[in-house]
DNA sequence: AATAAATCGGACCATTTTAGTCCTATATTA
DNA sequence: TAATATAGGACTAAAATGGTCCGATTTATT
């Protein structure tokens, strides 16, 4: 129901690392994995793709492993869900190829749609550096019927 | 991938149907599923779960059936997920029984909770009222850094 | 009273998706 | 040339989802 994978988790996981520590200029799929007891081929397969998506650079050979590929602040959440699973969408009748029994008479589609815009610019605006911290808030959203409720995109716990 | 289960969609199209069809008091799962296509036992295990969880009345015996139990305005997106899929929850490590190997160190904790909280509360934003297009625009929201990002509810389709 | 049509709900099976492993090839550095 | 990395396809295992079956109960009608 509509849960982040464990690939994801693995891959924003090992986006942190990375911005974490850029002293060191690579760091092999193993070493990222290690530390989280993620298994370390699941990682490196999860870094392939990010690394096809220009997330990370990548380099072969004895000394090599990853790199981020661009600036935390210009790698969001949106682009590593689609590098990791492919296109995004929150259900199975957006971007889809297979033929929908409820189409003609779907009564949901255009709600879903809307939900599916929702989320994906939640997803979007939310970018590695606010993930470690260093970016601003940066998000907000409430609504005209219940203006308390906010929500604020902060790298600092909200008490 | 943070994807609305099939469950969810009939559950959604089952209080659609209800909703705009208040002059029936009461309708079986197979009338209600039969339309779209719906395997109708499915359908009554879903009806039977919102049941529970007071989204629907139902009614046994030979003209039994189910009803709204509540105003289109009072039924939230979340709470249709819930009763039909249990509690609402983005990632694998929120209200989790299970022992998370990562939780000790892990650093993607905060950021997915706010991001669960920014998308939870799109859900509970959106109602049937608004799926069925008697609500107005209810809920939008922007984000400080590109203000022209906005997404709009409404259940007409915005051009 | 009997019957028909409905919900209730647990057990079960099938299918699909996700998670994880294995293996071979290739690159790179010492 | 050996060691250690990435690249990537094929495969297997596990979990979640989708869907069916069946026996029990309820209730309106005949």
């Amino acid at each position: 129901m509509l849960k982040l994978s464990k690939k994801v988790d693995y891959g924003l996981i090992a986006l942190i690392h990375l911005a974490q520590n850029p002293k060191r200029s690579s760091w092999s799929a193993r070493e990222i994995a290690q530390p989280y007891n993620i298994p370390a081929q699941l990682m490196a397969k999860i870094l392939q793709k990010m690394a096809r998506s220009g997330i990370v650079n990548s380099h072969q050979g004895i000394h090599g492993g990853y790199a981020l590929g661009r600036q935390p602040d210009l790698i969001n959440v949106v682009e590593v869900i689609e590098s990791i699973e492919g296109p995004f969408s929150i259900t199975n009748c957006i971007s889809e190829t297979g033929y929908c029994l409820q189409f003609e008479k779907c009564t949901i589609k255009t709600p879903i749609h809307l939900l599916n815009d929702a989320v994906h610019l939640i997803l979007k605006q939310l970018t590695l550096s606010q993930m470690i911290g260093q970016g601003m808030v940066q998000l907000k959203f409430n609504s005209d019927n219940n203006p308390n409720d906010l929500v604020t995109f902060s790298s600092i716990p909200i008490a």
